[in-house]
DNA sequence: CGACACATTGACCAGACTCAAAGCTAGTGG
DNA sequence: CCACTAGCTTTGAGTCTGGTCAATGTGTCG
């Protein structure tokens, strides 16, 4: 993990905004002069705690993250993963509380940026506020996909749509290509994400190497059949709204 | 279902927004300015497809809605409901292409605002976009919990959990009070939304009944023990941000 | 009054869970 | 460089929650 200076972690805000939508010159300033602190961070380290009044929103820079709730009985439930270029915590800006966690899975760098600082951006840049609003109606649209994942898919058709999801959203940042990508989740964090149980994630991740689809060993993924992977999960890409931006 | 001219709609789309933060004079002014566009619907009627590319964003004035997306082999997953004060398909402000539809549950009445107003709006009133920002951090949360519930309740805990927040919600714009409120909902809908069959809802609804948590008949649902319901759903209400405001 | 949508019931089935025991594997310290 | 360990993965047997299919009630509205 190498050292991340300020400037190279604003321009990864940047480019995240840049996905997003389209920004003038004034505002990539704007974002440029934002303060940030960069820290290094373990794998599996609470980054906020629910109930937690956040002061500061967290960029990814490097490695994996996930928001989660605990229940009663150790049991877990995670609500997202998130890859570097994510902006997490951005409803803390508005939801003083958190309503749940978040939590690195590997090892990490991230960015903190001041909510004074992000609030007094967005009051200023009406085009900045409006990309960040957007990233989260795309965070909210990536809820609901899982939401009908939960409901009205087999655990099958689940894992297989999460690996689409998962391959795609690294794709973009240019983590993942010829259908491979680092897969650091454990078969127990899939199964805490997708409402199942660890043994039957096995038995399904089993079935998907039987079917020839995947090849997953050593924290890797490996698609072997993509176009048979989004037939049998119906995965349609649209929601996660990575080519198109928002007019300007 | 009385007529309603477009002051009553702006002044219920005002109420709204001070429920999620506070305003100022020349805010609320603003908001008095809008266009607005009433129209009366019938029961189980879209109002947006999936795939559509919206004009305008939709008011509820009256009568329930909800978010739901179709799937193979006539599968529907419903995403949310809502009812009188919610602003349906702010997503599409920044988000042009639909991934889902949306539809009344009951007869209604809807206020629809065009976008290009609402986006002048937001970009001349940055409390206002802040407002509205947080309105649809606020859906992401609720469809947080949903995920929670889908992920890691029992089908009576989603059921119990579900009727907490549907109270709580009609009860936020004074449509409920006394542990009873309307429930237009048929066993498929609430199927639907959870991901389960009508037929294991009606079991469901046999137990509650059974355990005197519930009368659910003629459309209205008594909660006969909300302590219980609560606590048996471990039901927290803060996700809703139905008390505080974000400062101004 | 009739039709249609909605609710209820029963019998049987299946996908996913539980519990418990081995196997692996990567990282650690000696 | 190897042995140890902790965490992860795999497997099996039995159970249970929730699904399926199909029939029968019960409203409610024109």
């Amino acid at each position: 993990m190498h050292p991340v200076p300020d400037q190279s972690a604003l321009g990864m805000l940047i480019r995240k905004l840049e996905s997003v939508a389209a920004l003038t010159d004034e505002e990539r300033r704007a974002i440029k002069s934002l303060p940030v602190r960069i820290q290094n961070l373990d794998a599996r380290q609470d980054i906020v705690h629910d109930g937690d009044q956040p002061t500061h929103c967290c960029l990814i820079l490097d490695g994996w993250a996930c928001r989660y709730k605990m229940l009663s009985e150790g049991k877990r439930q995670i609500l997202s993963f998130h890859v570097p270029g994510d902006v997490l915590d951005l409803q803390s800006l508005h939801i003083p509380t958190m309503d749940h966690s978040l939590a690195t899975l590997t090892k990490a760098v991230v960015a903190f940026i001041p909510h004074e600082s992000l609030r007094e951006l967005t009051a200023r840049h009406p085009g900045l506020a409006a990309a960040f609003w957007r990233d989260t109606l795309i965070d909210a649209a990536v809820f609901r996909e899982w939401l009908i994942s939960m409901g009205r898919r087999s655990a099958f058709e689940h894992v297989a749509h999460l690996f689409c999801e998962l391959y795609l959203k690294l794709h973009a940042v240019g983590l993942a290509g010829d259908h491979r990508c680092p897969m650091p989740l454990t078969q127990t964090d899939i199964a805490d994400a997708l409402g199942l149980t660890p043994v039957h994630i096995n038995r399904v991740l089993q079935e998907m190497r039987g079917r020839t689809l995947i090849t997953l060993r050593s924290r890797m993924l490996v698609i072997e059949a993509w176009d048979e992977l989004l037939r049998v999960s119906e995965f349609n890409p649209t929601y996660l709204q990575l080519e198109k931006r928002a007019a300007a």
